[in-house]
DNA sequence: CGGAAAATTGATGCTTTTCAACGTATGTGG
DNA sequence: CCACATACGTTGAAAAGCATCAATTTTCCG
């Protein structure tokens, strides 16, 4: 049976409805506040690419990872969902991608087939869907731009900014920042090697921007520097 | 008044009917063939990013440059529409994006009240909406892959057999590629710079791959090898 | 034909990767 | 409870790939 560690996250949980980090219709939250719960473990797998698409989930504790791999096994990361997040949102018949869970993690499961039915039923649900979608678009374009135009620094300092804003959206401490994934995770996701991460994470500390406690929670001490950092103040 | 040459990319018209590159709903093409003509000159833009957002359009001829632009000026395309292709879906109140036509453009423009007037009466106008923009989210995703992880090489082989696979979407001939934008667009599309797009096509050319007229046309001689290349063969 | 913009080519330097070693945390079984 | 195994993270030295700077050539269009 899947051993759920209920003390991971704890932060995240009644976060989604009061403050959807991605604004996500009312009614969507309705119907997967009723749905049932799954518990991943760490590095499962909610689904895979391929996969027929069997539902739509939203993330109550832990982390989900989204990612590509290419041909030769080069993995790119797309993104991460935290508590609230609904992944494999869209009406294809198939996942477009891989989404392994990067800690113990609890999801909701909405079935497509439910989905898809208030979609038809609802033009304003359709609506909402659409705009969701759009949300996502927006964010993959933005990790686009940072990903190929920034520096090593430029990435990581717009990393932990982005999870700081989060913080903040969620209502919790913008400057106390878990990281509920490792290095590998992190590095696919800015398109930087483990050994870049952590070298960056370094400088940063260095710099008196950061600290950094067991690897996992960074503590922000000068926002306004790491913020000229993502911006490319001497990266 | 504006200049619009008529040959420039005549082999898209008739194209996006009955061959879409993105499948878009009948609907969506059929208020768009009623829907007016505006030409744009090579370097104008259809739109800017933070513009209210007025319109919907689709590229009729020409080619078009969606691009993000950092603060300290660093530019990333993240796509270019060709004939057929929708730009500006969905429906924010603001563009996201700057639209540059790379070439004389002609674009079809409908109104965004039009477009939300359709999605509101209409269930399944805004699932076919929301189809189109599943579709576009997975182009972004693809190409993030693809200019985060493969080499300048790689980046530039899939880019050529992207647009030659569009081709025989279209019913061209897969094998010649008209490039109807700049070095400069090449490169901030693939996340290089002119020089290196620039060396890249040489070596391309050198390895017997493709050839290339006048730098705007490129005709692949070794359609095998181009793929082998663009999955890391050796770059 | 002439001028400007775009593209190509060459030489050099920097950022990040790669390869390698070492350190640290975690959990298991003796 | 401690030794050990294993996964994860950090640090260092060398190398690769692409960017930068600079000069030249080609293309385009009046």
């Amino acid at each position: 049976m899947l051993m759920i560690r209920e003390d991971y996250n704890v932060h995240d949980r009644g976060c989604f409805v009061a403050n959807p980090p991605v604004p996500t219709p009312a009614s969507i939250n309705d119907h997967l506040s009723r749905a049932p719960l799954r518990g991943i473990e760490a590095k499962d797998h909610v689904f895979s690419e391929g996969d027929p698409k069997s539902h739509v989930y939203q993330v109550v504790t832990g982390a989900v990872c989204l990612y590509k791999v290419l041909p030769d096994g080069r993995r790119q990361v797309i993104d991460f969902a935290y508590g609230g997040d609904i992944i494999s949102l869209g009406l294809g018949r198939f996942e477009t991608c891989n989404a392994q869970a990067t800690v113990a993690t609890r999801v909701r499961c909405l079935p497509l087939a439910a989905l898809s039915g208030l979609a038809r039923r609802d033009p304003m649900f359709a609506l909402r869907m659409c705009e969701a979608m759009s949300d996502e678009l927006s964010a993959v374009r933005d990790h686009l731009v940072c990903v190929v135009q920034r520096s090593a620094t430029e990435r990581l300092a717009t990393f932990l900014l982005v999870l700081s804003r989060r913080n903040t959206r969620c209502g919790r401490d913008p400057l106390t920042i878990e990281l509920p994934m490792t290095r590998t995770d992190i590095g696919d996701f800015l398109g930087l090697t483990i050994e870049t991460v952590s070298r960056t994470f370094t400088k940063l500390k260095g710099l008196g921007l950061i600290e950094i406690n067991q690897g996992t929670t960074i503590r922000i001490i000068d926002n306004e520097g790491l913020n000229a950092m993502a911006d490319g103040a001497a990266g």
